[in-house]
DNA sequence: CCCATGTCAGGACTACTGAGATAA
DNA sequence: CTTATCTCAGTACTCCTGACATGG
């Protein structure tokens, strides 16, 4: 794919230069799964904190699913155009629109998971149980301090 | 920063998603670095593929350094701006541009290494030096595979 | 003719900024 | 008035596609 071999030697030990060359080989594999079922990885986020977390307002929605306010609106405007999520005028503050994951939506994400369990095991194709444990420990430890 | 707090559980222990979230973390820190200097990741890539594998058309910096091609053309234009690199046609095949880094594309390189440091160790922070090698070759054998 | 090279225009996805409208 | 919410327009960076001209 890319011309990852003759990479300068500099990149090719730089810890923050492999982790964007995994994510990238990981966002493919993503991205092409979802977009082979009609998604993006916005449509998970925001289809997976909707069932999670429950309705909420789009600011809401934005909090729990860490997409971008703005991108809200369009990714929800998407959703219910699918009938994946539902959305109404909240009745004690008008200003809300409180967005909720239908049973189609339920469906969906459950497709999605599955598409993306297989991403998961192409990504890490690999690597031993032991060490995908292991990657997950590493990581998530980087991400502790934000 | 991001509501990673929050994120859907899902979200919070699949590989694919880790990865990306610190890879995310690294692309910001690397890139605001970067961005002091005046520089982005493409002209790293470039004038470290220059320096270390010489002068080379276009296309052959494309190859070396991971850039697409479309992109290599603005990238070096910018670079022979700003006086790091140089381009000259190729007497010997007229359609070839040899692209090579001056001196002060070498320092700038040399001045970009250090900004990356810092910004390895600000990523790592959190990871003991036997942490950090253990992640970097479960990273590596990740893209073994491409 | 075909192929390599360089160039340019533009799209896609994610992330984000800023501004404006509306309602609390 | 101030704040929260929603919406829209637009930017940035990276990655990539397609088209085209030109030289080999």
């Amino acid at each position: 794919m890319r011309a990852d071999d003759r990479a300068p030697a500099r990149l090719r030990t730089m810890p923050s230069w492999l982790v964007a060359q995994v994510a990238a080989v990981g966002e493919r594999l993503v991205g092409e799964r979802l977009a082979a079922v009609g998604a993006r990885r916005y449509h998970y986020r925001v289809l997976a904190a909707l069932a999670e977390f429950g309705p909420a307002s789009q600011a809401g929605v934005a909090r729990s699913s860490g997409v971008h306010g703005s991108d809200v609106v369009a990714v929800v405007n998407e959703l219910v155009e699918q009938g994946f999520a539902s959305r109404v005028t909240d009745p004690d503050d008008r200003r809300r629109h409180v967005v909720a994951v239908t049973d189609d939506g339920v469906a969906k994400l459950e497709e999605l998971d599955a598409v993306l369990a297989e991403a998961q095991d192409e990504l890490l194709d690999r690597l031993s149980a032991q060490d995908r444990a292991e990657l997950v420990r590493l990581l998530g430890r980087v991400l502790l301090g934000s």
